[in-house]
DNA sequence: ATTATCTATAGATCTATAGATAATGC
DNA sequence: ATTATCTATAGATCTATAGATAATGC
């Protein structure tokens, strides 16, 4: 006769926390990365210390030593998830197919929502990346893939004549640098685009309607024939609406 | 009979420096703040110290502190130029007048330039600023400024029927972070996109191609009648011709 | 006398290691 | 015995102040 068992709280060996937070994935080093990318979003790496990342995830500082070597190895985990996401999404649309400016916009859609949920601003990685690229090397890597994903395209709708004829990797890195230029104003906690930002994100529909208006913008700007505007939209929402993409 | 004087060098009381890089302008303020940028945005805020902020401006660490009560005050001063750039930029514009696309025009192009020639990066101005409103009150208002600025010249050109009926606000915001994106990555010193960066500023023109580009992009998806975006860069240029924007 | 710099340093972090300890697992 | 945590702390900064010093100005 089967025992009901209670859902066990996974017990795992080793001295208790001594705070009451306990972990609660079960997961310590994941918790740590979450804790970590929220308060490097908030204040920035370097002005974020081991001992808040250990307050945030429930440990004494030194506990954290146990997971990662040092602050760099907390961040250079954070990091390599920074262009998978977007990556994944891009190889999503491309795979579903469609005409190039249907991909186009549904990437731009979702990429700032994608960029949006990232637990830091990847204006920063940016800066902090390009000041050590040999620890980064993987993500300039995969930055590259991405550019290079979205570049082509952008040459397919070209050749296809659906698009206006301009440098395709010039138009791939404006927009990326847009997605990401309107994730950092959706991100910043005050001034006044802090009411827009969270009027936005709450009663628009989230950063999702934030994501359709730039991509209404510049996919419109990019298509030889301006007027065909409303059936990309159209495919692109049927598109979205049957496969959910799944980051 | 009048002496033959030599452009004196600007002979100051005090102690002379131990450095060999004397004052060059003759104002060791400004210069202090000079350097500070150039290393803020190279670095960033938290990862630079009075060491290297002295050391790049020719004194030592504790005469700093003769023209600055701390860091954060050598972060204030500098963040006080940060809006007023394009603030200026928006008002000399306006007062060119002409159509609202082609004012839109204008100041994106001008914009990327112009911010893309800070000593440090807006992005992380703007981190910064939201974490602590309390001391960058200006800077938050002068942004308020900025954005209805936009909003009104937006406004203009959907009330004479030239732009499409946007929001204009969310416009305005997402027209400013496009040129904060675009700044963002001719920053990046290395990377996939380092080189575009380079070849770009060196071989099209500098930032002003790259303005130019993006001001395209953006004011065509914007036009009630895209066809007329050669209208609206031709007159842009020949007000650029004329009255050279003095920023 | 005033000014602009210097040298020296106390005090405040912050990082990362050493070593102890309190659980579970065998 | 192994694991995951803890406490304690040495060592490395980094900031900001105190006080000395070397010019010019009057």
């Amino acid at each position: 006769m089967a025992v009901r068992t209670e859902p066990e709280p996974p017990r795992r060996s080793g001295r208790p926390r001594r705070s009451t937070r306990e972990s609660v994935t079960g997961d310590p080093r994941s918790e740590i990365l979450a804790a970590a990318g929220r308060l490097f979003a908030e204040r920035g790496v370097a002005d974020t210390t081991m001992v808040e990342i250990a307050r945030a995830s429930g440990l004494r500082q030194s506990s954290l030593y146990y997971y990662f070597r040092n602050k760099g190895h907390v961040l250079e985990a954070i990091v390599v998830e920074a262009n998978r996401v977007p990556l994944r999404l891009v190889e999503q649309v491309r795979e579903a197919g469609g005409a190039a400016p249907v991909q186009l916009y549904r990437i731009i859609r979702a990429d700032v929502s994608a960029l949006s949920s990232l637990p830091y601003d990847l204006n920063e990685i940016h800066r902090l990346a390009g000041r050590d690229p040999e620890t980064f090397a993987r993500y300039w890597d995969e930055r590259e893939q991405l550019v290079d994903a979205v570049t082509q395209i952008i040459q397919a709708g070209i050749d296809a004549g659906e698009l206006r004829e301009l440098h395709p990797r010039l138009v791939a890195l404006t927009v990326l640098s847009n997605d990401e230029g309107t994730q950092n104003w959706l991100r910043v906690g005050d001034g006044p685009t802090a009411r827009d930002a969270s009027a936005t994100r709450a009663g628009l529909g989230g950063t999702h309607a934030i994501g359709a208006f730039l991509a209404d913008l510049v996919v419109r700007g990019l298509l030889a024939d301006p007027a065909t505007i409303d059936g990309v939209r159209q495919a692109a929402d049927a598109l979205d609406a049957t496969a959910v993409l799944d980051l």
